[in-house]
This record gives C-alpha cells, sequence and structure tokens, in this order.
DNA sequence: TAGTGGTCTAGACCACGAA
DNA sequence: TCGTGGTCTAGACCACTAC
C-alpha cells in the first residue's frame, strides 16, 4: 500500500516521462487533482509540492502548476539514476557495457575500497545515451562483499545504480568534482571529437560501514551540467 | 510577517548554531513544539520536516527527531567563504579587484537579477589567490537594492562573500556547474598559460524574495577540486 | 471576480520504538 | 502501553494572478 500522495507523484511523473506534459505544461490544480483522486487537497498539495523542490516542477501563486525545464541538469544533492533522469526529461535512455569484470585491486582502489591490495574486485565501465548521444561514462570499482552477484547483471536493462541501491542501501557517499580533459579513451567512448573539457565526478558510497563502490563518472562539459538548490547553513 | 513554521525552524537552527543542541541531540517532538509555539500540529511538522530533508535532522519513526551530523556539510551544500577556505588549509589568501563599477543590465542578467533591462546593476570581478597561486575569478552582478554600498566596500580586505552575508543575509541559491574551456580573458585573470579545462560554477542566490547575486565562479581544473558529503534520497 | 497557490487548524488513525 | 513520527481529512483565510 503506497501513501496517496506518492500515488499522485508518481501519476504526475509518468505524465511527464511520456512527453504528455512537456516543459511548461500546466499541471492541474490541487484542488483538480484533490478531487480526480478524491483525496483531500492537503494530500494533493504535498504530492505537488514536493516535486516542485525537487525542481521538477515550477509555482507561481496565483497563476499555477507548470513542469520545469530538466535541459541535463542533474541533481546535485540527491543521487539520482540516470537513466530515471533521461527518461523524465521524455528522452530516450540506452547503456552500453564496456567492461564487466573481475581485477586485482592496486593500491588506490584497493584503500578506496577499504579492502586488502591485490584481493579481487569488479569493475565495469558503462557509457550512457541520451537519445543516442552519449552523455555519461562511468568506471566503477565495486567491493564483491557487498555485491557478489554485480558481474551477473544485465547492466544494459539495470542500471549499476538501481542495482547497488537494491542489494546494499547507499547511506553516504563522497563526491569531488573537477574539470578535466579527457583522455584518449574517454574521448573515444563518449565518441568527442574535439578536446572538450568534461566534468569528472569521483564519487565514494557507503552502505553501513562498508564501502560500496568508488565510482569515477565522466560528463561531457558542453551536454552537461550539475545542478541543484542549496539552501545556506549556518556560518 | 514571517510563517510561523519558518519561525520554529529559525528557532531550532539557533538552538544547533549556538551548540546548545548538539550532534544526535533529541529535539523536541513534534507536538512539544506545537504546544511551546502554540500553533497546530501540522504546523510544527513542517518546520521539522523540512529541516529534517535539508539533511540538518534525522527523524526516527517511534523514536524522535534527532540532531544529524554536521560533518556531512560538506563545502558543496554550505556556501562557504573562499578566504576562510585558504586560511583554513594554513595557507595565506589574497585577494585583486579587477572591477568594480556600476552597469546597465542587459536582458540576460537583468532576468536572473530580477530587475528592468536597462537598469543599473553593480558588477565586480576579483580574482583570488591562495599563497600567490590564482585560484578562483568570481564576477558578481548586485542587485543594488539588497546591497546599495557595494561599490564602496574594499574587497581586498573583506570578500564579497562576507559582506553580502552581513548586509542581506542568504537564505537560497541556485547553482550549476558545468566543465568550460577559458575564454582568453578569463585566461588572462587566472594566469594560465595553457588552456586547461576549467570548472564554471553559475550561482544565484537569493534574500527573502530578492534576487541578491548572480555570480559566475570560475576554478581553474588542475588547482580546485569542490567536494562534499551527501546523503541519499529515497527514490 | 474567480481561480490559484501559501498558510494554518483541530482533529483522526496507523505503525513503530522504547520502556 | 505510551509517545513518536507518517499519513490524511475537511474545512478556513489570505495574497496573488489573470481575465
Amino acid at each position: 500500500m503506497t501513501a496517496k500522495f506518492e500515488q499522485i507523484k508518481k501519476y504526475i511523473l509518468e505524465k511527464i516521462e511520456s512527453g504528455e506534459w512537456q516543459e511548461n505544461a500546466l499541471v492541474p490544480s490541487e484542488n483538480k487533482l484533490a478531487d480526480d483522486f478524491a483525496v483531500s487537497r492537503m494530500t494533493a498539495r504535498r504530492a505537488v509540492e514536493e516535486l516542485s523542490q525537487q525542481g521538477i516542477l515550477n509555482r507561481t501563486k496565483g497563476s499555477g502548476t507548470y513542469v520545469a525545464s530538466l535541459k541535463g541538469q542533474g541533481s546535485m544533492f540527491e543521487i539520482k539514476d540516470i537513466a530515471d533522469e533521461i527518461t523524465a526529461r521524455g528522452h530516450q535512455h540506452k547503456a552500453t557495457v564496456i567492461e564487466l569484470e573481475t581485477i586485482e585491486a592496486i593500491a588506490p582502489i584497493a584503500i578506496a575500497l577499504d579492502v586488502d591490495v591485490d584481493s579481487e574486485v569488479f569493475r565495469s565501465v558503462i557509457v550512457h545515451f541520451d537519445n543516442n548521444k552519449a552523455v555519461q561514462v562511468e568506471e566503477r570499482f565495486i567491493n564483491p562483499k557487498s555485491a557478489p552477484d554485480y558481474l551477473s547483471q544485465d547492466f544494459t536493462e539495470t542500471t549499476p545504480h538501481e542495482y547497488l541501491s537494491q542489494v546494499a542501501p547507499l547511506t553516504e557517499a563522497r563526491h569531488t568534482i573537477e574539470a578535466v580533459a579527457p583522455t584518449e579513451q574517454v574521448c573515444e567512448w563518449l565518441q568527442l571529437y574535439n578536446q572538450e573539457p568534461c566534468l569528472q565526478l569521483i564519487r565514494r558510497t557507503s552502505s553501513k560501514n562498508d564501502v560500496v563502490c568508488f565510482a569515477r563518472i565522466i560528463y561531457p562539459g558542453s551536454s552537461y551540467r550539475l545542478g541543484g538548490q542549496l539552501t545556506f547553513g549556518k556560518h
């Protein structure tokens, strides 16, 4: 039994993903949604409000609620699934698996994953496409202890993020972001013909006390932005 | 007249900032807060819920609400002062003011600042040095309404961030991060001799309902990283 | 003026945690 | 068992927008 406001959120997201509600489309008012779903206005409101705070909808007092423009804006706070992000934009997602193997951890990988040097860890390299345009390459090193069946997954159907969320619910991540020049290999993976700058995101995720994954995620600078809304902490 | 739930949020944040409520401290229950502030439980709940979604509080059903660990509010969330960051590393900070002027807002600037096109806004360009190495150039466009005395500040002594925090306490920011190739002007400002990729951060900050500042902040990719710790949302 | 979102109330039932 | 957070209701008043 999912909550009613979750059902309404799902309904709205499906409309957006299917393309039925395009960018700037008018979303039904709170009262309309409350009627349609036979819930109180407060419940309908919660669904719309949460999507608004996630940046998926824009609301204007006195006017209405509209579908926000989602062009290439990845969320910085919530770790979203790349496939979800692309389909939420109404685009088609495709993934190709470049590597999926077992390797012996060299020192920096072993340290990052908190395992012994030369012990076996899993490695995957996957390229993600948005409407057949390469928008991300992710190289992951996986702690086998946390995800023993990693190698037998079909990552053209399920993203690593989705799979890992199931087997090892993620609780924490450390990130660094920097601008880098793409290596030759990255150019090949992302089908870059000019050496445009890329955004490199290093992510180390933990579940409880175990390090699950150490990932290097590269976006071509021209086609991708990370964005989000932050509120200020104290000082 | 600020909303009641905002007052409760402010109360809780002050308790945490002052150190009265440390990490893992138990926050009053929704019912207690509702009583204390003479509001309904739904209103008290909203305050606690929003802080929880910002990662400042953790909630456990049946148990209570607790102050989250503050380490997580890494530099990507909390907008830190560049001078503080550099001195915290034990290095010496220096700033040079390249531009400090009044300009007429062209359309994109006017829209970003929510002012009329061709109205006067302030502009500053400042380069920050870490031990005499240029590590950041920040170009800011300021809404004069929010910071009328901006032009008379000495930004070699005080950073714009520090000044703006005083005159217009920041409440919210929208960011995008992308990798870009530096323009010729940026190369000159940052003393870059090769065209290394740069991290460009676009930041739009608001105080209450006014847009205060629209900033473009550029870091040379080789010398700077943005980092932070994130916790995962649901999905 | 009619409709919208923003805020708020005073109740309610439930599942869960701790004692 | 009692208090907690999670969800939900059926109203209400206001400020704002669009017509």
